[in-house]
DNA sequence: ACTTCGACCTGTTGGC
DNA sequence: TGCCAACAGGTCGAAG
């Protein structure tokens, strides 16, 4: 489900309900998560107030003076808030209670997504710390990647889902931000022009942008039903269009596998 | 140091 | 209609 839109319009959303909350409760129905819920985590959450809200990458960050829970949705996880009472379903592996009656829930069917705690700075922590920058930021910059890239032979298209790289940019985007700049997602990162890099970037950020925006436009409310995130409204131009025309020339949009993932682009326009 | 590949899971979809 | 294989928005860590 996450690509970073989604992310930052779960971060946004829930960040009203339990920012300066106190921690009533934790509870933990499955812990086998990508790596194990940290059995100590309820005892270090209870009694403390969120401070922050934040996110890194596709890691959502809540602050507490004794520590971070560092939160990933994985490939299907998705966060709520609800009051307490409300019955926990079949993928509802973790909540975080507060005071004020709500409560925080993870869902996620797949269970690729991970809670975990950093006891000091979490952007220290041993996921965190190798991050590239974010994408939205100023020092994600076509001189960057091109600098980056100068001795990488593999595809341009894994390069760019990377997180080492830059952070934030999943499947969709990588395939829609490479169709944007005219760029064939098999060409090798290191032979891609400085020039080419100056395309893409800004189509990367203005992307992500939409998308966000378009998230937060269409979540009005983080509680009860969660309405579809903002950028499955997007039209996407060849994300999960195979053999559908070119919204460009009309060809037919192509479907390979890079590093076993589906990439879509058009043979015509990305060169 | 870089690249590739297996692994972790369940739910949904499409072809027969 | 039912069954089963293929696939899904992520990414780490081992092996090459």
């Amino acid at each position: 489900m996450p690509e970073l839109p989604e992310v930052e319009t779960s971060r946004r959303g829930i960040k009203p309900h339990i920012l300066n909350k106190k921690v009533t409760d934790v509870i933990i129905r499955n812990k086998n998560l990508r790596w194990p819920i940290p059995g100590s985590l309820k005892k270090q959450l209870i009694d403390q107030v969120i401070q922050k809200v934040d996110r890194r990458g596709k890691y959502i960050l809540l602050y507490t003076s004794a520590g971070t829970v560092i939160l990933h949705l994985g490939m299907s996880g998705s966060l709520r808030i609800l009051n307490k009472s409300a019955t926990a379903e079949k993928h509802d592996h973790f909540d975080i209670i507060f005071s004020n009656n709500k409560v925080l829930r993870l869902r996620d069917p797949r269970r690729f997504g991970c809670v975990l705690w950093a006891k000091s700075d979490p952007l220290k922590h041993k996921l965190l710390i190798n991050l590239g920058p974010e994408p939205l930021n100023d020092e994600f910059t076509a001189e960057y990647l091109f600098e980056i890239s100068r001795n990488r032979k593999v595809a341009i298209k894994t390069f760019l889902m990377n997180s080492h790289i830059v952070v934030g940019v999943g499947n969709i985007y990588a395939n829609e931000s490479l169709f944007a700049a005219g760029i064939n997602p098999k060409r090798a990162a290191h032979k891609i022009s400085l020039k080419s890099y100056q395309s893409l970037v800004p189509k990367i950020k203005a992307i992500l942008k939409k998308s966000i925006e378009q998230g937060g436009s269409t979540l009005k409310d983080f509680i009860n039903e969660d309405g579809k995130p903002g950028y499955f409204q997007q039209t996407l131009c060849v994300y999960g269009r195979d053999s559908e025309p070119c919204i460009n020339c009309g060809n037919s949009i192509k479907q390979i596998i890079q590093a076993q993932r589906s990439t879509y682009y058009c043979t015509t326009c990305q060169k």
